[in-house]
DNA sequence: CACCAGGCCGTGC
DNA sequence: GCACGGCATGGT
């Protein structure tokens, strides 16, 4: 799930675990999801990605070419809070660094559900967190974006009923979102299918296959389009 | 020692 | 409006 989310750690053969909705998850692949309510919802198991892979690949050669390399790709549906956060300490970061700031979140922040396991902090476990203690943990220039994030993070629920523009509106009013962070959260936590996160990456993809064309080309699918030439570029380059 | 990591903010034109 | 430098931190 390649820089969708930062939750899940391997462990020893092949088992990932992931502590999130008060519980502490181990899995091998989606089968063992299949019957958990909150996991079938997590990793959408009801959306048909079969269909809209054939549909996306139907599109053009590009797009062909993409699907073909990459096979069957799944948007998420991960908490609101955990998200925007995540996607924040995003910025000018790699995912091995996300992912360390992360579990110190976690253990230091959140509580503990198993022995050794930790919850990912809520935003009333870090209200009174300050700049200084996220850059203690090494967030960096990040910090004073988290402390905003926290305050504001009781309107994340009103942006799940808001349409697209709106939606993104609310996001960057918070410190440290801009476009590209704000699209990763709709698409990653709200499941809104229009986001397309354009990152120097897809610049590049835009500029070099699709001069002149935007995002709504690829309706009705811009965001799992996205994600399709996202991984492909990445992965040719 | 440089340069980079799925950007964003503040400033200057 | 748009281009630009700066930004914390840790890894090559």
């Amino acid at each position: 799930m390649g820089g969708q989310t930062f939750s899940w750690t391997e462990e020893a053969d092949g088992v990932f675990s992931a502590t999130l909705n008060e519980k502490v998850y181990r899995i091998r692949d989606l089968k063992d999801a299949e019957n958990d309510e909150y996991l079938r919802s997590y990793f959408d198991l009801d959306y048909d990605y079969e269909k809209a892979m054939r549909e996306i690949a139907a599109k053009d050669e590009v797009l062909r070419s993409a699907v073909e390399k990459i096979g069957l790709l799944r948007i998420l549906k991960q908490d609101h809070f955990i998200a925007t956060i995540s996607f924040i300490l995003s910025q000018n970061n790699n995912i091995k660094r996300i992912k360390g700031l992360y579990d110190r979140l976690s253990r230091k922040y959140g509580h503990e559900v198993e022995p050794g396991y930790f919850s990912f902090p809520t935003k009333d476990e870090l209200k009174d967190v300050s700049i200084e203690d996220y850059r203690a943990l090494g967030c960096g220039f990040r910090a004073p974006f988290l402390v905003d994030a926290v305050a504001k993070a009781d309107m994340l629920d009103d942006v799940e009923k808001m349409d697209f523009d709106s939606a993104m509106a609310a996001l960057m009013s918070i410190k440290g979102i801009g476009p590209k962070v704000a699209s990763c959260i709709l698409i990653f936590s709200y499941q809104k299918r229009e986001g397309f996160p354009m990152d120097v990456w897809m610049k590049k993809v835009m500029n070099t296959y699709y001069p002149g064309k935007d995002k709504s080309y690829f309706s009705p699918y811009e965001a799992l389009s996205q994600q399709y030439l996202f991984s492909w570029i990445r992965e040719i380059s």
